[in-house]
DNA sequence: TGCATCTTCTG
DNA sequence: AGAAGATGC
């Protein structure tokens, strides 16, 4: 472990002073419903708040670039706000361990914290409570950003859910969840943030931010931070929440929360959101609830089944002879050239803002591992590099949902049309017309089948397919029975082995 | 949180 | 002919 100076003034200061106690932000980059920045405000010791960026410890999945972006925004947002209570962020990188160590060399009291609930990061945070131990500092760990963390809620029968329903069943009778804390009074004045090895950096220092400008489409999109992230609820409350059960599926209507980034950040915390829900009864509401429900679910089984965002939940889909993508063929998917227009539009905003409609999401994805046969965690990755709201349990477990491979996965057999989900959730083609201009002029009849347009028709709204616009990559009907005759033989060959 | 195809019913 | 329902992948 490499030993870090300790500047001998400083340390001189510390001695003269009570020491302070450390609140640990990790993914709960809020004041609200805080439970260890409460507690430690409200002891009246002096507080040093820290946030360690830590890329490098064994078993961390670095960040995505988006979600690198938003981090960058989330952090200054956090400053800010502690700014307002008398505190403020001190920035760390490096190993999680080593700063820890060289943090407790300066003369700290206590250290605080709230649980994550992912392997790395519980190995990196156990090792941390060890650390402190030996050292005889104080440390404490709070309930983290959950409704229910993955132990509260298992079968009678032991082991885990593996099923939505039950889980969620078993969830509500639990009972309910904690009500959310407020912002804690002002803090006893912060102490100054020790030099060590590893920090504080300047948040520019971690070069969070695209070397090149491609984040403009994310600026103009999103508020990152807990002031974002209360607005944002604001206007779902206020708004969407009413029609949330049907909107929710109209691809050209902003009928989704759009909380997933402020949630995976912990900018508000789940708890707050149902608080804020329960005032409202409704059919609506409680869809979506049970939204909230899946982030715990996913969770909690990433943490029973540690190995679930690279392995698949059923072991014989390491054996699926999945297609090797051309680079071509990948590119077409990743930018939205694969002449599906719903496909493109959906590809497309995820490259622009961020995010994409939940809906489409199950439509890109399939269009991957079922029209082109791909490995589920070709598109993982893509959508863990350009999604902001890139959740290391969500994203695994939606892809191996959508490949069939996941725990309760759709049926081999279903596969989604396209053409069809454009005509049924984007009617009129408001969404396609957003995200893909050069489209923008076809009639609705068109608008998600192009190459059957009447060429006169094509002619009059200036497409020419395979110039302005791609022709499809791969024939739907022909995908389709491709997809299920490997599928189908796959199955066979498993019920063969089981026999 | 599907799709395609077949059957039956109705005008 | 076309809607509506049933069925297998």
């Amino acid at each position: 472990m490499v030993r870090a100076p300790i500047i001998a003034p400083f340390r001189k200061l510390m001695t003269t002073r009570s020491k302070p106690t450390i609140v640990w932000f990790r993914d709960d980059l809020r004041l609200t419903d805080q439970p260890a920045l409460h507690a430690a405000v409200t002891s009246g010791r002096p507080v040093l708040c820290i946030y360690i960026f830590d890329q490098v410890s064994e078993g961390v999945r670095p960040l995505g670039a988006a979600s690198r972006w938003w981090l960058h925004h989330s952090l200054a947002s956090l400053d800010d706000k502690l700014r307002t209570i008398g505190g403020r962020l001190f920035l760390f990188q490096g190993a999680t361990e080593a700063v820890v160590a060289a943090l407790l060399r300066t003369g700290i009291e206590g250290l605080m914290f709230n649980r994550r609930y992912q392997q790395a990061e519980r190995r990196i945070d156990d090792a941390v409570v060890d650390l402190c131990r030996r050292e005889g500092v104080a440390v404490e760990d709070f309930v983290g950003s959950v409704l229910h963390e993955p132990w509260e809620v298992i079968p009678k029968t032991g082991g885990f859910y593996k099923v939505f329903t039950p889980y969620w069943r078993a969830a509500v009778a639990h009972g309910p969840t904690l009500p959310p804390m407020g912002v804690p009074g002002p803090m006893a004045k912060s102490a100054p943030g020790p030099r060590v090895e590893g920090g504080p950096v300047a948040l520019e220092e971690l070069g969070l931010l695209p070397e090149i400008s491609w984040d403009g489409g994310l600026c103009d999109t999103w508020e990152p931070g807990q002031d974002g992230a209360q607005r944002a609820l604001d206007l779902f409350l206020r708004e969407k929440v009413e029609s949330y059960a049907t909107d929710r599926d109209r691809l050209g209507v902003a009928g989704s929360s759009r909380l997933s980034p402020h949630l995976r950040f912990g900018e508000i915390s789940p708890r707050e959101v149902i608080a804020a829900l329960e005032r409202r009864a409704g059919s609506s509401a409680e869809k979506f609830a049970a939204e909230l429900g899946w982030r715990d679910f996913n969770t909690a089984l990433l943490f029973h089944v540690p190995d679930l965002s690279t392995a698949p939940f059923h072991k014989s889909y390491a054996r699926f002879p999945f297609t090797k993508l051309t680079p071509a063929a990948l590119a077409a998917w990743q930018h939205g050239r694969t002449g599906y227009p719903v496909v493109d539009a959906g590809m497309r905003q995820l490259w622009q803002i961020g995010t994409m409609h939940n809906r489409v999401r199950m439509i890109t994805a399939s269009f991957l591992v079922k029209h082109l046969l791909a490995d589920w965690r070709i598109g993982e990755r893509w959508f863990w590099d350009t999604l902001c709201d890139a959740d290391p349990a969500n994203n695994p477990l939606n892809w191996q949902w959508i490949a069939g491979c996941g725990n309760d996965p759709v049926p081999y057999f279903r596969i989604f049309n396209p053409v069809l989900q454009g005509e049924k959730f984007d009617p009129d083609g408001a969404y396609v017309r957003r995200y893909v201009p050069e489209l923008a002029d076809l009639p609705d009849r068109w608008i998600h089948k192009p190459w059957e347009a009447p060429s006169d028709v094509l002619v009059k709204v200036n497409v020419v397919l395979g110039k302005t616009y791609p022709a499809p990559m791969v024939d739907h009907a022909k995908a389709r029975v491709r997809a299920l005759d490997a599928l189908r033989r796959h199955r066979e060959t498993l019920d063969r082995d089981q026999a």
